[in-house]
DNA sequence: CTTATTGTGATTATCTGAGTGAACAGCTGT
DNA sequence: ACAGCTGTTCACTCAGATAATCACAATAAG
């Protein structure tokens, strides 16, 4: 009869809103409600399959959160908000979630002068990798260097790139496999010095990132399998922090060799 | 010892993480985490009394979204990304659900080719009711009337009352309480026409809104006594549409009676 | 080698929410 | 007015998830 599928809009539908916190009948109402347009009590019980006595306090839920609206006649009516608004409103409730809660972790943040580190941390997924990859080159003051593939140079990396350069960061970037070795100067922002591919063929492919003599990463793209999620969590990377990290020491090493000039 | 209150910095990173749906122990490890930087199980189960042997699982909770990297080391040490990282990482996420659950429910959306009502909508908060009011605007495709207090008339609003001008239709805007009267046509972008307040001084205060003479809004706020969230649930509001229908052939009505070029 | 500490897994307790049914109120048609 | 029906609310059970505790294996330090 209805499709339990992945790709049915309802299922989705279902899905997001789960996310988004309401209950199963909360949201199973509300796609219901989405299809009739408007409906009662007994038309949403038998479309969304949701005992029709709770439907009630379904509707209640929904009307918490703005997504319903009531006639108040018997039997009672109800309707659901457009598409539009829907997503408006979560948007707008879960942006302000967002700020609220890095305002509150940045007062509890203590100041961490760039400590010492010892040992070696590590990060898996493509989307988590590149915001440490942000973090960092956020945090930089004096020198970024980065060696990357250009399939992992995203939108929000070139951005930090950006911003750096524009407070006065030397920012130098090296393709391991841009085929014409220049064309991707285009893309990234006034300020940062983009150098063609030397030797890096050799250098198993990912990235390779050092901040100011700091602090450094190195990441390796690795196949997507044993994993549950298909894709994006194929990408491994370690980093490390402080002058005497091992990582840190190893890298710049590797950065000195394969790059004469930055000593 | 440590506050539960409201307005620690501590309890509402918490509470966010948990509406993102995070489990009571990741979100207290993470936000021990946040506080000390980096540290070990022991560390995390001293400061957010999350059982010692759960902080692994905690962990690995975070880990699965990006926001914890862990040291393969005896003992096991842990760190937190930073605020920003964070912030910026839920961000992404919950806006990419709402894209998607808009999507399907658009999907979803019967053709409702503006459906002849009979009853009458309730609708409560104030932000529910913008929500109303920008739906029915951005429908409307030939005359939109709205008179206004001064202080519902959100950037939202504005917005929609923008776009509807720019496709063309005609948008009257009249306020009940500017006081100057013609102030806040700086507000109103081009093609919105507004009108000085002329006999809505008795009209109990709130909103009304008329969108191609078939769809009618009027809100009124009220003491936001006996509800719980102490504010924003101060604005009522109900709703009609359909030429006959009793809501919309009374503002007409109104609207003719107040306004005399409105026949 | 011994001991304290760390990591992992299994186990129990608690709680929220799904699902069900009974009781009450209100409308409708005779 | 009455009876039957529909609509509404409330109280209860059950299941799944999460919190919390415990027992044991692995590791590091002395």
């Amino acid at each position: 009869m209805s499709f339990n599928d992945s790709d049915d809009p309802r299922s989705t539908a279902v899905e997001q809103l789960e996310a988004f916190g309401l209950s199963a009948y909360a949201a199973r109402t509300f796609v219901a409600l989405t299809g009739l347009g408007e409906g009662t009590a007994k038309d949403v019980s038998a479309l969304a399959e949701v005992p029709r006595t709770r439907v009630y306090d379904a509707t209640a839920e929904l009307r918490e959160h703005g997504l319903v609206d009531v006639q108040q006649s018997s039997p009672k009516r109800f309707t659901a908000v457009s598409a539009e608004t829907t997503g408006r409103r979560f948007r707008r409730e879960y942006t302000r979630r967002a700020d609220l809660l890095a305002e509150a972790l940045d007062e509890i943040e203590p100041v961490t002068p760039n400590t010492e580190q010892r040992g070696v941390w590590t990060v898996t997924g493509r989307e988590m990798v590149s915001d440490r990859v942000v973090e960092f080159v956020d945090d930089a003051s004096e020198e970024v260097v980065l060696v990357t593939l250009e399939a992992l140079l995203t939108d929000d990396v070139v951005d930090a790139l950006g911003t750096a350069a524009d407070r006065g960061v030397a920012v130098r970037v090296s393709g391991m496999d841009f085929s014409a070795g220049d064309e991707e100067g285009g893309r990234l922002p006034d300020g940062c010095g983009f150098e063609s591919p030397r030797a890096w063929s050799g250098v198993p492919a990912g990235r390779l990132l050092m901040v100011d003599r700091r602090r450094t990463l190195a990441s390796v793209l690795v196949d997507g399998n044993g994993e549950h999620p298909p894709s994006a969590r194929d990408e491994t990377a370690i980093w490390g922090a402080g002058e005497t990290n091992s990582l840190v020491v190893v890298l710049k090493a590797m950065f000195s060799w394969l790059n004469g000039d930055l000593g």
